[in-house]
DNA sequence: GTTAATGGGTCAGTATTATTGACTCATTGA
DNA sequence: TCAATGAGTCAATAATACTGACCCATTAAC
């Protein structure tokens, strides 16, 4: 290792350090995180793709698939599947967008809303205690720091967004 | 005196929408995160995967396959393609373990981490600016909140270990 | 009012990452 | 000696994702 000869060299490892951290915070908090719903997901033959979809359509009643497919970031196929899977079950229901006819609007449907909310109630599980044993200022800090990871164009939607209607 | 009732209901919704912007932010920062090693990833013709396991080797030069299986929470099958495409391409060593040669001491060659530093920096400059603009208090509570979201054993580990040797 | 663009759906094929279960081999340790 | 452990491997399968090419209905532009 480095002796402190050059102290730019030491800021810089430091530095490194701090990122290197932050990558395995990054790691083992979504790995856990997105662990705590899973096993009621394996009950249901559902995996994580499909609580995305349910999540994101709970979070934004009436996105069209288009704005769904923006926020997961995947291709049309790969969510064709999940979305089939979630339709079949009666999980979501579709309706015709009021101006534009073509789109599909997505929203829960009361099953969808259930499961969706015992999903949550498993994450909740997990984050509730970690948010109170760390107080805050520390979770307002948590918060500054994922908004700025975040792709900007996200993050500003989330500001406004409690819960948007479809359009 | 429903008010209390109400009152109960309404901080209940409050938290609720706490959590469900947490749940969105642990989406998007990780979706972003992992996102800006993918190109470079790609180029390559590596996944994911080989990311993790980059990462988490070098990070811990000299782990055991069955301490970098529990790291990354899959099955030998699963890992046993990723380190065998690392080995092979030369960017990952083994060697048997000096005081049990059943281990196989897992490494990076050079030329591992000449990649890793790649892939690296690339999520460095994510991060980097992430947490300028949001300062060293909010960076210090998203460490807190962070390490108390991912299981406890792992997080016990983190706090020792800037590097483990192998054992 | 014909035409182009958009929103959505679908077909076929493939890649990556992961799984289970069984089995082998070398080495360690009781 | 013999059971347990660390590691590797076989075969089969599932979940998630991809590309590229289409189709249909509807909207918007000319």
């Amino acid at each position: 290792m480095p002796e402190s000869h050059d102290a730019d060299r030491a800021t810089q490892d430091v530095q490194d350090l701090l990122f290197r951290q932050a990558q395995d915070l990054l790691f083992f908090a979504y790995r856990d995180f997105t662990h705590a719903a899973d096993t009621l997901l394996e009950e249901l033959g559902l995996g994580r793709a499909h609580h995305r979809a349910l999540h994101f359509i709970g979070r934004n009643p009436g996105i069209t698939v288009t704005d769904l497919l923006g926020i997961l970031r995947i291709t049309k196929q790969s969510l064709a599947r999940v979305l089939g899977d979630l339709l079949e079950r009666g999980l979501v229901a579709q309706e015709p967008g009021l101006t534009d006819r073509r789109q599909r609007l997505l929203t829960l449907t009361d099953a969808g809303t259930a499961l969706e909310h015992q999903l949550f109630d498993r994450q909740k599980a997990r984050l509730g205690p970690a948010f109170t044993a760390s107080g805050a200022a520390a979770l307002s800090g948590f918060q500054t720091v994922m908004r700025a990871i975040m792709d900007s164009a996200d993050a500003a939607r989330l500001e406004t967004n409690g819960t948007d209607d479809g359009r």
